[in-house]
RNA sequence: GGAGAGGUGGCAGAGUGGCCGAAUGCGUCACCUUGCUAAGGUGAUGUACCGGUAACGGUACCGGGGGUUCGAAUCCCCCCCUCUCCGCCA
């Protein structure tokens, strides 16, 4: 949710702001917002005044005499009637400003870049030299089904397509890469959370995901509750509602979860392999701190360089975009994205995504903090992929891959694979 | 799933129709007193919105939403949450 206030100063900023994400869809609703909130602002001191007179009148009423309380009682009826009409007009003035201001996405950052969609996303920083090999690479689910590690027919005959079995060693593997995450994450100070993967609509409406995104999630109707897309949803609400002590900020954690995703309207796009999947494994990471822009973009470096830690120790090439204003979503105000080198795509593709919000998501949740001069502020929120898997096994399978099939570990995943360092035997 | 109890300020806890934005206690903060410490005294101590440069004034909020009433923390209805017992179950 944008302040209101930033709304009524330069409406012109957030309309730019909206057609910059290439949401024209969404510039009718800056307008709409702010007719209402100023017939709203017009009706508050009215309403105000009216309640005023009402408690007063009510105060005065009980010492009266029985005569004059007839008389005041016929009195304030009609004042009764007069003030339904106004809080009438009120609540429907009041839904529809929220209604409108939640479509209102957050303000990209002047240094997002100019775009429609991913194709124009800016690369900031390429880490790592691809290393070039004599032999003719194998993708990882032909590596993976030649070593009786990936069974995509059986998953598609229990879950339909989008489904994944792992099997054996890449089961394993799957898990390394994950704690490994977890365990790094745990050396940088953050806390670690199993967080709950059921949220209610507030939840989804608060990170921003809803409304617009119901058509990407699972929900379980019955119960009112979504399957989470990403364990950002539940971290970053655990403090909704709440009033945090700034001594206590900034709030680090970092969360491994399933997650779901329906994948709707991606038909015929990646349906191969393990890029593009409905459920899968990732550990995420939340910071929450003080509403300071300055800090703010440090811990989005921090955040960044946490992920990068971990590519570079499972020894991959990649490369960091800023994504451009038509591929930012609704809440964000920069996102860099970090794209892992997959030999099958001959491509990076991408693994990470690391976003920065500002307030926007604080308000929606109403987190805030009082500062140590005992102001009330709404948070800044940020997030940031640990490592997803199984997409993060593509880049592991296919770039640490050997001509006969096996794959060789980094040295970090050794320990998570009992001393392991390579898996899988000869099949090529 | 069945039966019951309950949700009030940072916490504890009173309040069952107007004098209640809410007693009291604890905590916290400021000042005062006592040479330190302990103790004591005085005052302050929620959030949001509206008006005002400000001091300040007004309004709303007692889990959430609706209703009854001139007037609701208090009465009625629905929902959410917590706890206890029974059943079922990983």
């Amino acid at each position: 949710m944008l302040d209101i206030k930033v709304l009524r100063d330069d409406p012109e900023a957030v309309t730019a702001g909206v057609r910059k994400k290439r949401m024209t869809d969404r510039v009718a609703a800056v307008e709409q917002a702010l007719v209402l909130d100023g017939e709203l602002r017009g009706l508050i001191p009215k309403l105000d005044a009216m309640r005023s007179e009402q408690k007063n009148a009510g105060k005065l009423m009980i010492k009266l005499a029985p005569l004059a309380r007839e008389q005041m009682l016929a009195k304030q009826k009609e004042l009764k009637q007069e003030l339904q009409g106004f809080l009438e007009r009120e609540k429907t003035l009041r839904a529809e400003l929220d209604q409108q201001l939640s479509l209102i996405p957050n303000i990209p950052d002047a240094d997002v870049p100019e775009g429609r969609d991913d194709s124009e996303n800016v690369e900031v920083k390429r880490v790592g030299q691809v290393r070039t090999v004599t032999f003719a690479q194998k993708t990882h689910c032909e590596i993976g089904e030649a070593q009786g590690w990936l069974d995509f027919e059986r998953a598609a005959a229990i879950s339909g397509s989008r489904n994944y079995l792992l099997i054996g060693d890449l089961a394993l593997l799957h898990d390394a890469v994950l704690r490994y995450a977890i365990d790094h994450m745990v050396r940088q100070g953050f806390t670690p959370i199993d967080p709950p993967l059921l949220v209610r609509d507030a939840a989804m409406f608060g990170t921003g995901f809803f409304p617009g995104g119901e058509e990407q999630t699972y929900r379980c109707e019955k119960d009112g509750l979504n399957l989470i897309g990403t364990s950002e949803v539940p971290i970053t609400s655990m403090h909704a509602g709440e009033i945090l002590l700034e001594k206590d900020l900034p709030k680090k954690y970092v969360a491994r979860s399933a997650c779901f995703r329906r994948e709707a309207g991606t038909y015929g796009k990646d349906t191969r392999g393990l890029y593009r999947v409905h459920q899968f494994q990732k550990v995420e990471q939340v910071v929450l701190d003080v509403a300071d822009k300055g800090r703010s973009l440090e811990h989005h470096q921090s955040i960044v360089a946490n992920a990068e830690a971990c590519l570079q120790a499972f020894e991959l090439p990649y490369r960091i975009v800023a994504v451009c204003g038509g591929d930012l979503g609704v809440p964000q105000a920069f996102k860099y994205d970090i794209e892992t080198w997959m030999p099958s795509r001959n491509n990076y593709g991408e693994t990470h995504s690391a976003s920065r919000f500002y307030d926007y998501q604080a308000r929606r949740l109403q987190l805030r903090y009082r500062s140590e001069a005992g102001k009330v502020h709404y948070c800044h929120t940020l997030n940031n992929t640990v490592i997803a898997s199984p997409r993060a096994l593509i880049p592991i399978l296919e770039y640490h891959q050997q001509q006969d099939g096996t794959v060789r570990l980094p040295a970090a995943l050794v320990p998570y694979m009992g001393g392991r360092e390579v898996i899988g035997r000869p099949v090529f």
